[in-house]
DNA sequence: TGTACATCAGTGAACGCGCGTTCACTGATGTAC
DNA sequence: TGTACATCAGTGAACGCGCGTTCACTGATGTAC
């Protein structure tokens, strides 16, 4: 009801192009942090997501042209983070022994720290929204492809074909992903499932590892 | 504009009790139809559910308290066709050999014929409406209990812990779903692209399947 | 079989509300001289 | 450095619309006698 502050509501420091990403970076943030709670993208609304932004709804067409627009935006903001994850595990340890173990605890340990982003992939990645839908299958493939890439300097599949290797790629994210929707659908603080659901992901991978020497692959390409 | 039938707008034939059953029905499939499109349920309204059944929006409260109700029974219908399809697998043939390939044959028979209920399950699965959610991931853990006990019946299986059976099962009704969500995905009519998913599927199975001999597992229980 | 009454699936008017989008505006920031 | 003007992020009123829900109702179906 009073006014404080008749320029940026999101702070008034720095050029206007700088408060302009500001807002432009909150809006994103709104979006995510309501989808937080038990909404999917699809039924989010503008005056919701400029009203937790903190400006009024009409000021949201100077950054997009309307909500699938932003959606498609929060898509890249998301794969931004799962590859800065990616990048984690390639500097890992090479011995294959514990690369394993350690690729579930960064996963884990991304997780954590990016909730809200695994959250809205998972949420979009089959939700309402054609458009999301697709960009996120894109980058999901993409995934596949470049785990490919890594795969096939392990001992064994570096004899494979391309095409085994994609659909070993596939197996594995795959498990991944159905790990990751496992622990964001755990009630917070709760350690001990956790840690379950983690032992039993490193099982799964362990078990695809087992195959690897056996599996009778003519190579391609 | 012309009241053709001041009755049951679905049919005037069979009791008053039969009369209601079919318009129950009804909006159960026009909540169905209407996610055939691009909404997800959570942005389904009970005014176009309504419309597309043929009724007044105020009837509805004659069959549900509210659309979570609804969506709560879509789930059971939804899991009554999955299970149909699992006694299907089940009555199958028996031997090892080929029990891969007839099973993922069911698998995409039922996908086509029963399309918008494996879309609305992979939909809701991590949709926006909490007590949908919830639902689906009992149903799913069911199923993996009862394919982890189908699977001990199998040669070196038949000696797994409890707990690693559930991770195996775990991991194929991972790789099932996800070849479900593949296949739900492709534009309809692209037969050779839904064969090369298919043949995909069929492999990480197989891959699955052949690390089984080497695992090994502490009988427990 | 016929009559009188109860039941209840579906109707239609009405409500207050939040929505997306338009529009003319304000006033601090940025730029040209 | 100072001035005059352009830019443009954010404002606030207004619009028409579809929403969920309430309410009193209608009239065919079902039931008791």
């Amino acid at each position: 009801l009073i006014r404080e502050n008749a320029r940026s509501p999101i702070g008034e420091e720095g050029t206007r192009e700088s408060r302009k990403q500001r807002t432009h970076q909150a809006l994103l943030d709104a979006a995510l942090e309501l989808m937080g709670g038990d909404e999917s993208f699809s039924s989010l609304s503008l005056r919701e997501v400029t009203r937790v932004a903190g400006i009024v709804p009409t000021a949201f067409y100077r950054h997009f042209r309307d909500m699938e627009e932003l959606g498609l935006q929060l898509v890249d903001e998301c794969f931004r983070t799962l590859r800065q994850m990616i990048r984690a595990v390639r500097a890992g340890p090479l011995p294959s022994e514990h690369i394993i173990r350690s690729s579930a605890e960064i996963l884990v340990r991304h997780v954590h720290q990016n909730r809200r982003h695994f959250q809205f992939i998972a949420r979009e990645r089959y939700g309402g929204v054609a458009a999301l839908r697709h960009a996120i299958r894109r980058e999901i493939r993409l995934f596949v492809s470049e785990l490919a890439t890594d795969l096939s300097r392990f001992p064994y599949l570096n004899r494979w074909s391309t095409e085994d290797l994609m659909m070993l790629a596939q197996l594995m994210v795959g498990a991944m992903v159905n790990t990751v929707e496992d622990v964001l659908s755990l009630p917070p603080q709760r350690p001990e499932e956790e840690q379950e659901i983690i032992r039993v992901a490193e099982k799964q991978l362990r078990l695809i590892a087992l195959a690897a020497p056996q599996w009778r692959s003519a190579r391609s390409t």
